[in-house]
RNA sequence: GGCCCCAUCGUCUAGCGGUUAGGAUCCAUGGUUUUCAUCCAUGUUACCGGAGUUCGAGUCUCCGUGGGGUCACCA
């Protein structure tokens, strides 16, 4: 069985790089029908949040992916990561050090100073003689003297890091808690991961890892490393570079499947193939398939994608997704007709609920070049007899509307353009936007004069 | 700096020794539409450079160059 786990440390938010690689697992696992697992990467319980935790898990929520079993803390884990540790010790795999913090770093500045690679020298490898007193050890691991390590990495291929390149690296601090490589290897073993998928940003971390797995005789998963997600500069992304918090996607009105086929198309895809239904990347999603090169993170595509799935969402769960954007269309009788007349011109639903804003409510402004191109001298007289029009017909449909738009340009011989866009700018307060027809059937008789009134009013 | 990874239109990507180098997005143009948008059609734009292997190289090898990652008692 495929099993495999999305591990963030709970120093922040969720962001999309980390939603990408959690999207990744998620989908092998749940293509193979195996399982994904959450867990918490706490050890270092000085950089813990418990609001970063929740921020996490709504993340995981608003985009509608699950995970198996609770959600698990390493923290909680500590004594079981003890007894490995002990076992390490007692077999001679893993030693005390008593070097201090600032001998450490001593060292590490003399070798910079030096440019040597900094590193541990292992003095206290084979140490047997008396340990300082008052100091409280790190244990270090004893990570191969020579060879090279090795790895079949799925995206990547054969990696090869010279042994020379690995340190004995602290596996328990001095405080006493276990370190993060050692308990990734611990728990991806324990847990009977099959399938690692991560950033290349750990890809250094594997050899280290491996270490850990073969000192302690466990088999290793396969590993995949997926390419970094730059900004359009092709600089990492950080918070410079506008939203890279899973949340911020949902305050800017795109809808999560619109986000997750933007994310599953960074760096991983299928032939051609742009839209992607959770059913479909669940089906078709292969590591294999993942690409080996950095991508820079563009807006232009998940515009266009949000775009897409705004149209393709039922009306129903559109009026209530409005409901955090100030639109509330729950029980209006035209909520149909509201969306059909702009739905088609979002890509966000703040856009969405700007453009309904403009039908269910009066224009607070007109727009001032607009004004000047369409507003003639005529202007107002033909605008007063299109409400003298409506008053006589009183149309009530989108047909009715259409019709009498037709006839009243017939009627004064005049061009079409020169009583839509007035009229358009008195609804609107701008050019744009549905069918005059549409427009009219929504906003209704009454308020259709008024708006036509209070804009000869501000032309006269 | 050492080590590792990467390199096709502006962007996301297909390609897996022989293609007019394909798709999507963006942009432009045209059509549909009472405007805008949608939709449809068309178009501009790419194999980082240099050697080599080969009858033939975007594809394989090497060397450059550029970018990224990493070298913590962070994860």
């Amino acid at each position: 069985m495929i099993v495999t786990r999305f591990a963030p440390s709970p120093t922040g938010f969720l962001h999309i790089g980390g939603l990408r690689t959690a999207l990744f697992s998620w989908l092998l696992a749940r293509k193979n029908g195996g399982k994904f697992l959450l867990r918490i990467e706490d050890t270092d319980l000085s950089r813990n949040s418990e609001d970063a935790m929740k921020a996490i898990l709504k993340a995981f929520d608003w985009v509608g992916m699950d995970y198996d079993g609770e959600v698990l803390y390493q923290s909680k884990r500590f004594d079981i990561y003890k007894q490995y540790i002990n076992q390490l010790l007692s077999e001679g795999k893993a030693y005390k050090c008593y070097m201090s913090k600032e001998e450490l770093d001593a060292l590490r500045e003399e070798q910079m100073a030096q440019k040597i690679r900094p590193h541990y020298d292992r003095r206290y490898r084979d140490f047997t003689g008396t340990p300082p007193v008052g100091i409280s050890p790190v244990v270090r691991i004893k990570a191969p003297l020579e060879g090279v390590i090795s790895f079949k990495d799925g995206v990547k291929g054969e990696i090869n890091i010279a042994a020379s390149e690995v340190d004995d690296f602290i596996i328990v601090r001095s405080d006493g808690t276990p370190t993060y490589n050692f308990v990734v290897a611990v728990d991806d073993a324990l847990m009977g991961i099959t399938d690692v998928i991560r950033g290349d940003d750990h890809l250094y971390n594997t050899p280290k890892q491996i270490v850990i797995y073969q000192a302690l005789g466990f088999d290793f998963p396969r590993f995949n490393h997926v390419a970094m997600i730059n900004n359009e500069q092709g600089k990492k992304l950080s918070k410079r570079d506008g939203a890279t918090d899973v949340m911020e996607y949902k305050a800017q009105g795109f809808l999560p499947e619109a986000l997750l086929n933007f994310l599953v198309r960074l760096g991983w895809s299928h032939g051609d193939q742009e839209i992607f239904s959770i059913e479909q990347m669940q089906e078709l999603f292969d590591p294999k398939d993942i690409n080996k090169s950095a991508s820079s993170y563009s807006l232009d595509k998940l515009l266009w994608l949000n775009s897409y799935y705004i149209k393709e969402s039922t009306n129903a769960r559109l009026v209530v997704l409005l409901k955090d954007f100030g639109i509330d269309l729950q029980g209006n009788s035209k909520s149909d007709l509201i969306l059909r007349a702009t739905k088609e011109r979002a890509r966000t639903l703040i856009d969405l609920a700007g453009q309904i804003c403009l039908l269910i409510e009066s224009p607070k402004s007109y727009d001032e070049k607009a004004m000047k191109k369409v507003c003639k001298e005529d202007t107002r007289f033909i605008l007063n007899d299109f409400i003298s029009a409506i008053k006589s017909k009183s149309p009530k449909s989108k047909e009715a509307f259409h019709d009498l738009l037709q006839d009243f340009v017939a009627q004064k011989e005049i061009g079409f353009g020169k009583i839509a866009q007035p009229l358009r700018l008195a609804l609107m307060g701008e050019l744009s936007g549905a069918g005059l027809d549409e427009i009219m059937e929504i906003v209704g008789n009454d308020e259709t004069i008024k708006r036509v009134e209070k804009f000869i009013l501000a032309i006269s």
